[in-house]
DNA sequence: AAGAGGACTTAGGACGCACGAT
DNA sequence: ATCGTGCGTCCTAAGTCCTCTT
């Protein structure tokens, strides 16, 4: 399986500047050549920035320097399956301490030069006021009832088709997309290789239940593959189910109606509490918000409650007192706040683990999610709602047959139900109270192996996808011009997933948040600028916005014009498509084919291909410099957005002052030099008192320290502007596969370390032992 | 084919703490 | 010793995509 390296591939995606102003960034559109693709190396799988991207001439960095060492092969722990370097959650022992310390920072410079075949421009963020588009085109029916069909569903399991390259028995993919595709079609020697699945065959097996281990002493991992069977995810599973939050302590402090205080019971005053609390947030300005949480609480009050209005209501005494509760709790001592927290600890201990399959693994929300006002992100038309406490009888546990089942922690209460079924991985959950046709999920945390071997699976699948893009991209330029409207649809909408990175963009309710995704696109979210630009703006996912021009071949820019015309700015643009009809096209060019792959796959080909530049010969330092780079450059691609924090400006202005003072000090410190060296006597201080005369040489060896440390402050600050808004975790925990990570950081002796803090790497064990060698 | 139902990944913000600068 | 920052962790919302039902 080698994947190994084509230096060649790249994603095409456009890049994004977070500068709107300087931004220009191209790329190049897929070659037209219907040239079959047999594989992975031709040009078209590169990743951009190697293709048409002039990468930033000076990184300059600043960052901590740390000893060079070589990523530790650990010793490690037990092998979980059949596949190589899956590893068991290891231990903190094989990793040292990592050293988190200041963020090293990259100085990039903007503006790239790209090839001028398409071209960003502009990108800004998070506008959030934005106006929303019209209404959502399609409603759905709200769903029934709820879960009572207990077990079987058998997932598919898709997990073995990690090998790559080996697959080649195929469809003839290209085959299928040639005839179908009535265009032009030119015999296809594509060679798409097809990964046999070869699923049901393995795995068979059913490990029979061990045990289960109570959650004190912990055999160590017998080694069962997790997700053995036909959609089995475990043989045992043993936890204690998962903690309430505390019941509602009543505080008594009394909030004015028409200016004279008014008697709640506790349960009015819970929901009076939580609202004055967010009085210093701006959900204050939102009318849907006040709204809605009047419309739940006046049903707490009663028809007869005196207060009738919130507006009548004054909540200040209630957020003074928490202010006051919190500011308390600010002032206690470390030891204070050290023993709350181990109580808090032993409390919870029990419940933060499970033990699956005979391994201790880490349970990632074990806490109930307590009652609160609804907060969603957006113009979210539920925001407010009262999110109403969560009982034990609205919990559903998921348990093996062999454990015991845990206690109900509240007395007198008890489970909505008990399952055994271990084709899923959650441990619990209940329905999400503002919208009682979802669920809420309590699943193992990332560090745990069944989260390891799926993030494996899709980091695979990503790879599969290297070996066929070359392929798919011929496909869809191809049926740029299908006349077959549909076809035209898909080819286009999967360029722009392609290209852009954008995500699948499912239907949604009228009672969501009115936002976004590729299938989704109103025709006011694109407008095409002749004679090839088209300029995205719209909201995506969390409402964050995104925004960018493009530079496309022609028959994209026709085709988008056509699909517009005759309809509305809030209409459909893809109005043939949606995303169940892509992925089953996509499945159709590669087993397993989703949307959200080709994020992955342009994020991880990205890394790999900047990381494999030459970076020869730096040191650690610089090496990290260039990581956060390819990192940043990810994160830009995907959009992900932070908002820039509140003391941001106060910062600039800071290092400005700063780097004015140092410049000051050099006018100076070269005054005195000047004048020592004519033999004159040194100026006199502020004071009247005569400054000591530094000789020559010392004068010049404080200037070029001095010039020094302005030039670093200055790339801190350039830094500092250039990443307020672009969030680097997001790409690094979800997107960038860690073997390249790890492969690289053992060719470079960067220590692992530098780039993974303690949660990422206990996330990431199963990729510690990669080979450096290792490529996407 | 569409919709409902379900399970799982991806996402940004709040918060608090440790650490480096002063 | 104090202060401000940057970072990690927690929290839970918001996506994706699958399968089953109609």
């Amino acid at each position: 399986m080698n994947y190994s390296s084509d230096e060649d591939d790249k994603p095409l995606v456009f890049r994004r500047t977070l500068k709107p102003d300087k931004a220009k960034c191209s790329s190049q559109p897929p070659k037209p050549s219907p040239k079959p693709s047999n594989d992975s190396d031709s040009e078209d799988d590169k990743p951009l920035s190697s293709k048409f991207s002039t990468v930033s001439k000076g990184n300059t960095n600043h960052a901590k320097n740390g000893a060079h060492v070589s990523v530790s092969t650990a010793p490690k722990p037990q092998v979980k399956d059949e596949d190589s370097d899956d590893e068991k959650p290891f231990s903190s022992k094989f990793i040292s301490k990592p050293k988190m310390g200041s963020a090293n920072k990259v100085h990039q410079n903007r503006s790239a030069s790209r090839d001028n075949q398409s071209r960003n421009i502009g990108v800004n963020k998070r506008p959030l006021d934005e106006e929303r588009s019209l209404g959502q085109s399609s409603v759905k029916k709200s769903k029934l009832s709820d879960s009572s069909i207990p077990v079987n569903r058998k997932p598919v399991n898709l997990k073995a088709e990690t090998n790559s390259d080996d697959d080649d028995d195929d469809l003839p993919i290209s085959e299928r997309i040639k005839n179908q595709a009535s265009s032009s079609s030119k015999p296809s020697s594509i060679k798409q290789k097809v990964i046999k699945k070869k699923s049901s065959s393995l795995n068979q097996t059913n490990k029979k239940s061990k045990k289960v281990v109570k959650n004190s002493k912990y055999s160590k991992p017998s080694k069962v593959p997790p997700g053995s069977g036909e959609g089995q995810k475990w043989s045992s599973l043993a936890h204690n189910g998962v903690i309430f939050p505390p019941a509602y302590k009543p505080h008594g402090v009394k909030m004015l109606h028409k200016g004279k205080p008014v008697d709640l019971t506790p349960e009015q005053e819970e929901v009076a509490t939580m609202f004055a609390v967010m009085l210093d947030t701006d959900y204050m300005t939102k009318p849907k918000f006040k709204e809605n949480l009047w419309g739940d609480w006046r049903n707490i009050l009663g028809k007869n409650h005196p207060i009738q209005n919130l507006d009548d209501c004054d909540f200040k005494p209630i957020y003074e007192w928490h202010q006051s509760e919190k500011e308390k709790k600010k002032q206690m001592s470390t030891e204070e706040k050290k023993a709350l927290k181990e109580e808090k600890m032993k409390l919870e201990e029990k419940y933060m683990w499970a033990v699956v399959d005979g391994v201790k693994e880490k349970v990632g929300n074990f806490r109930v999610e307590p009652p609160g006002l609804f907060r969603g992100r957006g113009e979210h038309p539920k925001m407010g709602k009262l999110k109403k406490r969560i009982h034990p009888s609205d919990i559903t546990i998921n348990i093996g047959k062999d454990a015991t089942i845990p206690e109900c922690p509240i007395p007198g209460e008890s489970w909505k139900e008990v399952r055994h079924d271990n084709t899923v991985t959650w441990l619990a959950y209940w329905n999400d109270p503002i919208n009682i046709k979802e669920f809420k999920y309590v699943f193992l945390a990332a560090s745990s192996s069944l989260k390891g071997q799926s993030d494996k699976e899709k980091y695979e699948k990503a790879r599969m996808l290297k070996g066929y893009i070359q392929g798919i991209r011929n496909a869809y330029t191809k049926d740029f011009g299908n006349k077959d409207v549909t076809k035209r649809q898909v080819a286009v909408a999967t360029y722009l997933i392609d290209k852009l990175a954008l995500r699948a963009g499912n239907e949604k309710d009228d009672d969501e948040t009115d936002t976004v995704g590729c299938c989704t696109l109103k025709v006011e979210n694109v407008e095409p600028s002749p004679p090839n630009i088209l300029k995205f703006d719209f909201l995506g996912k969390d409402s964050i916005r995104y925004q960018n021009e493009v530079e496309v071949e022609l028959p994209v820019f026709k085709a988008i014009q056509q699909f517009q015309t005759g309809k509305k700015g809030g209409d459909d643009l893809f109005d043939k498509l949606d995303t169940s009809k892509l992925n089953a096209h996509l499945k159709e060019l590669m087993p397993g084919l989703t949307a959200k792959v080709f994020r992955t796959y342009n994020a991880s080909i990205t890394l790999d291909d900047m990381l494999s530049r030459e970076t020869k010969g730096r040191d650690v330092v610089e090496n990290v410099v260039v990581y956060q780079h390819a990192n940043k450059e990810v994160a830009i691609i995907c959009n992900h957005q932070r908002s820039v924090s509140k003391s941001h400006s106060a910062q600039m202005t800071r290092l400005d002052e700063k780097i004015g003072e140092l410049k000051d000090v050099i006018k100076e410190l070269e005054t005195d030099l000047a004048r020592a060296k004519k033999g004159k006597p040194p100026l006199k201080n502020s004071d009247g008192k005569l400054k000591r005369n530094l000789n020559p040489e010392a004068s010049e060896k404080k200037i070029a320290q001095t010039k020094v440390k302005i030039e670093k402050m200055e790339r801190d600050k350039e830094t500092k502007e250039d990443l307020k808004t672009v969030a680097l975790g997001t790409s690094k925990i979800n997107y960038l596969d860690p073997r390249i990570t790890v492969a690289w950081c053992k060719r470079h002796e960067v220590h692992i370390e530098k780039i993974f803090n303690k949660s990422l790497l206990a996330k990431f064990a199963w990729s510690m032992d990669v080979d450096p060698s290792f490529r996407f």
